[in-house]
RNA sequence: CUACUGAUGA
């Protein structure tokens, strides 16, 4: 009956509802995982609102918020670019004594850059240390990412490297996301540079690294480097 | 045994 929940995931949320019902009626009480599961589904799919009410019922059939169904909630909020419901959840996790993990932070940096709000992504950030947690790839990923997409690629190349100088760990993804914002301000040898970079540090491009390599070279013109690309 | 976070394009 635990398998149930990662069907619910996949596809269909109608069924996953009756899934649920069905369990209750034969006796079987979803747990938090559960909810939490289908909390999730009805977020990505933009279906906050009914997301919350299950939220919100969950308590009342004795099942505890911890830090995962807090988490799936305020990514859901984040994703419908509800930065203050997202926020106050943030806060109330604090009253409730859960602890606040590298993906609650995460999940409020993608919101906070996606809505353009650098500066508070920044004092979150510094925030986030005070708080004892420590940055890993997928934090500088998403600062690199969300400095770029808000004009700032000077300040995510210099993250890159400040990052790259303390020997810190960098995966593709973070590689891909400064590869993107250098080809779509323009800066295409930069960016050229980088992707071979990569192999001077043992990454491989993955698919989405070349997409992004040859979608920047295609709309500058330059057809024949792209198709080199794909030939190796 | 199961639930949460980062990149491109269509």
């Amino acid at each position: 009956s635990v398998l149930i929940d990662e069907l619910c995931k996949s596809g269909k949320l109608d069924d996953a509802n009756r899934l649920l019902e069905l369990m209750i009626e034969r006796g079987v009480n979803p747990d938090t995982v559960t909810y939490t599961t289908l909390i999730d589904g009805l977020c990505l799919t933009g279906k906050i609102n009914q997301a919350r009410e299950i939220f919100d019922s969950m308590e009342s059939k004795g099942c505890r918020h911890n830090v995962v169904s807090y988490n799936t909630l305020i990514n859901g909020y984040c994703k419908n670019q509800n930065i203050d419901e997202a926020t106050s959840l943030y806060q109330e996790m604090h009253s409730k004594g859960i602890k606040r993990t590298i993906v609650t932070y995460n999940t409020l940096f993608v919101g906070l850059f996606k809505m353009g709000m650098v500066e508070s992504a920044l004092n979150l950030f510094a925030e986030m240390q005070l708080n004892g947690v420590v940055p890993d790839s997928v934090i500088y990923t998403t600062f690199v990412d969300g400095l770029c997409k808000n004009g700032h690629v000077l300040k995510a190349v210099e993250l890159f490297h400040a990052i790259r100088d303390c020997e810190l760990e960098l995966d593709v993804v973070t590689y891909s996301c400064l590869i993107d914002g250098l080809c779509k301000t323009g800066e295409l040898d930069t960016a050229w540079e980088l992707f071979h970079g990569l192999d001077h540090v043992g990454l491989k491009p993955n698919v989405v690294t070349y997409n992004i390599m040859i979608h920047g070279l295609c709309k500058e013109g330059q057809t024949d480097k792209a198709n080199n690309l794909l030939l190796d």
